[in-house]
DNA sequence: TTAGGTTAGTCCATAAAATGGACTCGGTCC
DNA sequence: GGACCGAGTCCATTTTATGGACTAACCTAA
């Protein structure tokens, strides 16, 4: 299968890994995060190729994830910027950086700190049932496929086949 | 820079991305929560290659994401299951499938249905404070890197230039 | 006992993608 | 005129992925 197939299935997993899922997107997006916005900034910061800069910014304005925004005439000069779709990402990047600051920086400042600004405190986000509000992960949740009665295509795969021991 | 140098950086995405930034990786994880452990079986309902397939088990296996286990003797087989390092990758996972949903699927019911196994309710779960216990998003949260100060080494980065415009 | 099935891989030639360094283009400042 | 800026492009080389055939070790049914 190639790389931009994945934008193609049903599952909003391979639909994200179509945008995401290489070496810079989620550096990418991070430093978006951080405020980043200008090619060479990102190029100098994260020490990847020009051409794979160039590349990967197409893609995720492609995907609509970023824009170019002239920030500058005379000459004319283009940042990038998130959109709404990238904003939405946020959740992504900040699970990275809690799991990433757990299993490789426990007991240290993490390299990048993150600020609740309606509270005022430094925090890593939880994740919370809408519903009844307790904290989740992997053991308190599970997942299976949208049925086919659904009306919708499942997932073009395989059952998962519960080994039984 | 190369892919594995990615993995001695101080920050928490690169050393995420590490392990997870390729084509392959999330989908796998996704596939590892909704309960699939063999080689054949992510093969088949995934479609990459045997050899990537070889590769991307190796390399989370190297970073104690998943571990082999026997299975099955004579003739003895092995299955790949989550390790607790790899099992707090769903928050991970779970805003990426968050997002597929909101984006890919909007409206839709979504390729995968995630349940609260306590509260009994088919849900997205949503990233909170863990302080005041609101609901977070991009705009909501400010990221700022670790300062020197720390004692610790800075992102090996150039600054974060704020445009001004 | 022979033929076929199961499952986790390996092997290999080809194709696709990333790398790094030089170069371009349009303009400014001295 | 010459150096500098910033967002790219170009290109030869290296790294990674692909897909299909093949192997190893055992089981089952005829």
């Amino acid at each position: 299968m190639k790389w931009e197939d994945l934008s193609e299935q049903q599952c909003s997993v391979a639909r994200s890994s179509a945008v995401l899922g290489d070496r810079w997107s989620l550096l990418l997006l991070s430093d978006f995060f951080l405020g980043v916005r200008r090619f060479d900034d990102f190029q100098r910061r994260l020490g990847l190729s020009r051409t794979t800069l160039t590349n990967r910014l197409k893609l995720l304005e492609d995907h609509n994830v970023v824009k170019r925004a002239v920030y500058q005439h005379q000459p004319t000069r283009y940042e990038y910027r998130l959109t709404a779709k990238g904003r939405d990402l946020f959740p992504v990047i900040s699970a990275l950086l809690t799991w990433g600051d757990k299993y490789y920086f426990e007991g240290l400042t993490p390299p990048i700190i993150r600020q609740h600004q309606t509270c005022g405190h430094d925090i890593q986000p939880v994740l919370s049932c809408p519903k009844c509000h307790e904290a989740v992960d992997a053991r308190s949740m599970s997942g299976r496929e949208r049925p086919a009665s659904a009306g919708l295509p499942p997932l073009e795969r395989g059952p998962v086949k519960h080994s039984t021991n």
